[in-house]
DNA sequence: TTGCCGTTTGGCGTAATGGCCAAATGATTA
DNA sequence: TAATCATTTGGCCATTACGCCAAACGGCAA
């Protein structure tokens, strides 16, 4: 976790299985990078893959982690706020 | 945050402000890592620090930071039911 | 079997991170 | 001011993480 492509990945996956290819084009990364990124996410047992034919499909297995993206936006949202208040 | 340190002070000063000298008792490493940990996170925006006299004290800015622990847990739970699920 | 598509893995160079030591800073006391 | 304690910062090295390319793997169709 902690890295932007990981974080995308799974807010998309929280609206969703996806393949790898799907994600591969919204990340905008190699394919191998992509794979690497969901091999990290699935080793921590944060998504689940299926295999289907010849694609690959992701879920999100730990919806609670959406949780964590939340408090996140709460975080900046607060760090904005200190910022603002320093700069006015 | 993803620092196994990071992850231990982060739990700790959600029981309360604590001052370096003691995360870093607490920890086991040398000061001055310690000190840069925290100001990862005090530059994340997940910790505020206040100064008192010569100590620091640094508390949890974030409490909802928790609920990411709480979700950690699950997915290790997850894990193991799995794991005991491949093995039995 | 051959060829193609989707995905994964290995390798390599580069960048970032973590840890300690040493030095610098700031507060307190003598 | 000098000395001391608590903390931070800089330097250096070892380790790890990223990202791409190339190669390997598995499924599908011809």
């Amino acid at each position: 976790m902690g890295h932007p492509s990981r974080v995308y990945m799974v807010e998309e996956l929280s609206r969703g299985e996806r393949c790898v290819c799907e994600l591969t084009e919204m990340v905008g990364a190699d394919v191998s990078t992509v794979s690497k990124h969901l091999s990290v996410l699935k080793n921590a047992g944060i998504v689940s893959d299926e295999k289907r034919g010849s694609q690959v499909f992701y879920s999100l297995r730990v919806p609670c982690i959406l949780n964590f993206f939340l408090c996140v936006e709460e975080v900046l949202k607060a760090n904005a706020a200190e910022h603002s208040a320093l700069a006015g």
